[in-house]
RNA sequence: GUGAAAGUAGCUCAGUUGGUUAGAGCAUCAGAUUGUGGUUCUGAGGGCCGGGGGUUCGAGUCCCCUCUUUCACCCCA
């Protein structure tokens, strides 16, 4: 009997690993140059923990059990709850602005498809203790400067931005009630993948009022955050929220990346817990689900027990980015080929203790060697040395007698005699 | 959880109205070469045709069930 894979699970052979640590890699240098530091948590938490904000729904998309002394845990969905206890446990001591990432693996039980899998890893940036929107500028700048360095340009990919609390001030100001501001978000949220008569359709359900209807049609169509200025009817809570937009998008003109991002007003981000600015990144073709979300979760750890701090973050899977990466032939160009310093050959079986001499010196050296199990036939090592991408070869034969061993550069071809001392020093 | 399509070698796929022993390319291994790689040539291994049941003299092929994958919903933290 054969046992298959887990459903939603993959497997990192040697190819692939090499691919999905060239994505991390990249993750983590960007994040260490743009002043964060890394963090990682447990991969299982309290199930209780996942409930606090979600409710039960959530808790049917996660992967709990429970342990022998009865606990109730579940495999982490998300990091944030993770990192939300963890700096509420030490928000007094930690020096502030806090800016962390983390790169976990997150696992969920829904059913798989394109771009979305069971288990899967995402990148986690978050900046905690600041109002300015500054932060959330960083966090989106820090964002583009990954996808940027993998070669993906303003016309590849698009930086939706838009505001919740200017959203919330814009529906109040146009009459829509508190309590229907919810069910508005997931109809918004949605409104892209809708055809244009059934968003209509929907949106008429929630607001019978032509009016109020029209104006959130309207809205939903402009471009351009004075456009949106001129639809609502000023107040306090729209003002400063549109100035925070405002903002935003000058500091990240300042940054040099303005012309990767632009205003969307559908842009609203599924769950509850974002409090300002919010933001996807999608390929500009729009053929793909979101390569990454992130906003401004003001009131997260306070929720979570801790006091009232306020946050911004962002997180990227791995999975929809290296379908774009593959998409635009990204990966291939860039990924380092596998390769070892030294591979040793030897002649002859009588060489074949001095082969493994030499190559346990080059390896503690530092350097990376490989030699052949077997005396094989001198082509054939040098067949497995050229399979590995060994730059250079050593060969053993009799001239070891007069300590000495040839040298053969791959790339080149050159091969030159060394003298034993000579090569060891 | 709902719906649709597809599963033949490690991978990409052929396979005649149902008819002998299921094929190819790539990959792997070995040989052509007694001390020189990437090319080429030759050969080999590798398959319960996803699994189970049914129809039939006979099933990779037709029917039913199931599993898996892909896609679309739900959801998207």
């Amino acid at each position: 009997m054969t046992i298959q894979p887990v459903k939603g699970t993959r497997d990192f052979y040697p190819r692939e690993m090499a691919v999905h640590n060239w994505i991390v890699d990249g993750w983590k240098k960007i994040s260490l140059r743009n002043g964060f530091e890394e963090y990682d948590g447990p991969i299982f938490e309290y199930l209780k923990m996942y409930q606090v904000k979600s409710g039960d729904e959530i808790v049917e998309q996660l992967f709990s059990l429970t342990d022998r002394g009865g606990r109730d845990l579940a495999l982490r969905p998300e990091m944030t709850p993770t990192l939300a206890r963890m700096v509420n446990q030490q928000i007094n001591s930690l020096p502030k602005p806090i800016k962390w990432f983390s790169v976990p693996r997150l696992f969920r039980a829904e059913r798989p498809q394109k771009g979305r899998l069971r288990e899967f890893f995402q990148w986690n940036i978050d900046i905690i203790g600041v109002d300015d929107v500054l932060a959330d500028a960083e966090v989106i700048f820090t964002t583009i400067d990954y996808l940027r360095q993998v070669g993906l340009t303003s016309t590849d990919i698009k930086v939706k931005i838009s505001s919740r609390e200017f959203l919330a001030g814009f529906l109040k100001s146009i009459g829509i009630p508190e309590e229907k501001l919810g069910d508005i978000y997931v109809l918004l949220d949605k409104s892209a993948k809708l055809p244009p008569g059934v968003f209509e359709e929907l949106l008429r359900e929630q607001v019978p009022d032509k009016t109020i209807s029209g104006k959130i049609l309207d809205f939903m169509v402009e471009q351009s955050i004075e456009q949106v200025r001129d639809l609502t009817a000023p107040n306090e809570s729209t003002e400063s929220a549109l100035e925070n937009l405002g903002n935003v998008f000058n500091y990240l003109e300042s940054m040099g990346v303005g012309d990767f991002c632009i205003f969307n007003p559908g842009i609203v981000r599924g769950l509850a817990y974002y409090t300002g600015i919010v933001f996807e990144v999608h390929d500009a073709v729009g053929e793909l689900r979101a390569i990454c979300g992130g906003g401004r979760y003001d009131n997260l750890l306070k929720d979570f027990g801790g006091p009232s701090i306020p946050a911004t973050g962002m997180g990227m899977g791995d999975c929809v980015l290296e379908i774009l990466l593959r998409e635009k032939g990204l990966l291939e160009k860039q990924l380092p080929a596998g390769s070892i310093d030294y591979f040793v050959a030897y002649v002859d079986e009588s060489y074949k203790n001095q082969a493994i001499r030499i190559t346990m010196e080059l390896r503690s050296k530092g350097c990376s060697a490989n030699f052949s199990y077997k005396a094989a036939k001198l082509n054939k090592q040098l067949k497995q040395a050229s399979d590995q991408n060994a730059r250079k070869c050593i060969i053993i034969g009799q001239e070891i007698e007069s300590n000495q061993l040839a040298v053969k550069d791959m790339t080149s071809g050159e091969q030159k005699l060394v003298n034993l001392d000579e090569f060891n020093a």
